[in-house]
DNA sequence: TATTGTTATACTCTATAACTATA
DNA sequence: TATAGTTATAGAGTATAACAATA
């Protein structure tokens, strides 16, 4: 348990984080925001999926997540195949020509932290990496009261009307 | 000098940040978006200042410095005096409304914290505080061959046309 | 002529709700 | 009836450019 001047500070580098991410964002190329380069990297990473499991993995809503990869498939940079067991489901996967994009958007990006990280050391990178997936993880985690209606694991999307 | 690895997970990191903060903006009264909260931390801990400097503060344009401190504005939340100093200018100040606000929002905003960080220590707190502020300042430093062109210490501005 | 701040316009990201198609 | 995904609509945040008032 922290004290509450750590947490008052917390939330003011919480929300001033946005200007590193601005900043990182200007390395993309001109018709790839910076959600379309999260999806292209989830799919590198994880690997071919559906919809539901890619909002999940991105914590946003599946119709954000369907704009989103109605985008990146506008371009080639995806295909979307039948799910074999779900004809409701389509599985998405990172095409050749989003592999390569992919790879660009990486080289930009990491070059872009190397330049203005260069006087960090790989602990001190490697510590707020860390730190963050916990921070992440402890607000994953169904501990508050309106968290524990929606059981881990579940999709975030709209629910279904009553 | 940080592993390219290293580099590639801080920015999928960085990305994924955005759900922590949504999640905490659902703290925040009906009428006060997360920027507005911003701006009324910034007056308590700064005193008051001009347009131009909490443009600065925030690190974004000028112009969209001038719509969240409207909307602040119209809710009472601050104050506009004339500078004494500079005819085109004015003081923005808290108000005692936003005195009264800002203490709601704060003690909301850290509860939330302390609700979803209970399991971290104090220290690992001050760390993550202590690394967020230096990637902040990593970022703002002139490294870069574009930020170059800008001298530390310049408003985020729009430029004047040509 | 330069600077401070405002407004108009456009783009990105997000959520809620209503809808289609399939299970 | 429930689920997977799409689309319509709205709201928050941001940047660029053009502008008014003052220095």
């Amino acid at each position: 348990m922290a004290a509450q001047t750590q947490y008052e500070e917390l939330a003011r580098q919480l929300s001033a984080i946005g200007a590193v991410k601005r900043e990182l964002s200007r390395a993309l190329p001109q018709d790839c925001p910076p959600a379309s380069a999260v999806v292209l990297m989830l799919l590198d990473r994880y690997g071919q999926m559906r919809m539901s499991k890619l909002a999940e993995l991105m914590t946003i809503d599946t119709s954000v997540t369907s704009r989103h990869v109605a985008h990146v498939e506008a371009r080639g940079w995806i295909d979307r195949r039948p799910d074999p067991l779900d004809g409701r489901s389509r599985l998405l996967r990172l095409s050749t020509r989003g592999e390569t994009l992919l790879a660009q958007v990486t080289a930009r990006y990491t070059e872009a932290l190397a330049t203005h990280l260069s006087d960090w050391s790989d602990d001190d990178v490697g510590r707020l990496n860390e730190l963050l997936a916990r921070l992440r993880a402890s607000f994953d985690e169904p501990r508050s009261r309106d968290c524990a209606a929606r059981p881990a694991g579940s999709t975030a999307r709209t629910p279904a009307h009553t």
